[in-house]
DNA sequence: GGCTTGATTGAGACTGAGTATCGACAACGC
DNA sequence: GCGTTGTCGATACTCAGTCTCAATCAAGCC
């Protein structure tokens, strides 16, 4: 759950339309808990009946991850998700019982990728880093069940 | 370009059957340079009238992914690849521009894995780190062009 | 070498994510 | 208000990956 406003003044301040689906398609970011995936979101707009395209979803999906407003994201299944993010380069932690997701920074990666770099050669210019495991909510719920 | 014998004895020495499909998508594998996905596999054997089935090197692939002689990697531009890899732990440093692939073995990264649960709370079971750049043979041939 | 049995096969139908197309519409600068 | 042009929804389409099923085959046993 996050203020939709947000991403809609980003998405003001950007050279794209506000139009009332892109408006629809946040207030639907903006309620979600976790990551979700387009497929989510459409299943979200189809039970609100708020008439908005397949397509759109995907379109707006596109915009706000060009404006790094979300973040594409690979779970281990293979399946694809979003999170919502600030938009400088940072990773992510997702929890695999309730889909949180929280933002890190570096935390020591960027020592790891210069010894990396040394030892293969290889100039790298981009990189990712997934963790996933178990928030601290959901570790506490275990430990009581 | 890989000699497949590894990936043949390997298949030999698990509970899976040694057919003549499975040798054949480990022949493809091993001529393969760098990351490959499914579709180009496909694309391989159709080319070479080898009469094997889609659904049969998709299988296969689960199989060998299954005895860690080939890894699942998603690439920037969010396509799923696959490299041949050594059964241990590990991350892989791909080349953007020729396809190649490397291993890489920990260089730090427990490290930041600690770090990152004992900022954030989480326990985490799981990561994947992946390097996307350019490999020394491309940069020398960059360089000269 | 044959026999049995269960794993594996290819063909093709199917699913579901994501993209392309297109005529209608609406946001925004004037 | 008006025109331009970005965006819209509907729909057709593509493509990766899965499922089903009857036929085949590897491998252990005799």
């Amino acid at each position: 759950m996050v203020d939709p406003s947000a991403l809609l003044t980003a998405l003001d301040r950007s050279a794209y339309r506000m139009t009332e689906p892109r408006r629809a398609v946040a207030q639907l970011i903006a309620d979600r808990h976790g990551h979700f995936s387009a497929a989510d979101l459409v299943g979200d707009a189809r039970s609100r009946r708020m008439g908005i395209g397949r397509a759109t979803i995907f379109r707006t999906l596109d915009v706000l991850a060009e404006l790094e407003l979300v973040e594409r994201i690979d779970l281990p299944s293979g399946e694809h998700a979003y999170v919502v993010c600030e938009p400088v380069h940072h990773h992510h932690v997702v929890c695999s019982a309730c889909g949180r997701s929280d933002d890190i920074d570096d935390a020591g990666l960027r020592a790891v990728v210069r010894e990396v770099a040394r030892r293969t050669g290889y100039r790298i210019d981009d990189h990712r880093l997934e963790l996933f495991g178990m928030c601290p909510s959901c570790r506490s719920r275990e430990a009581v069940a």
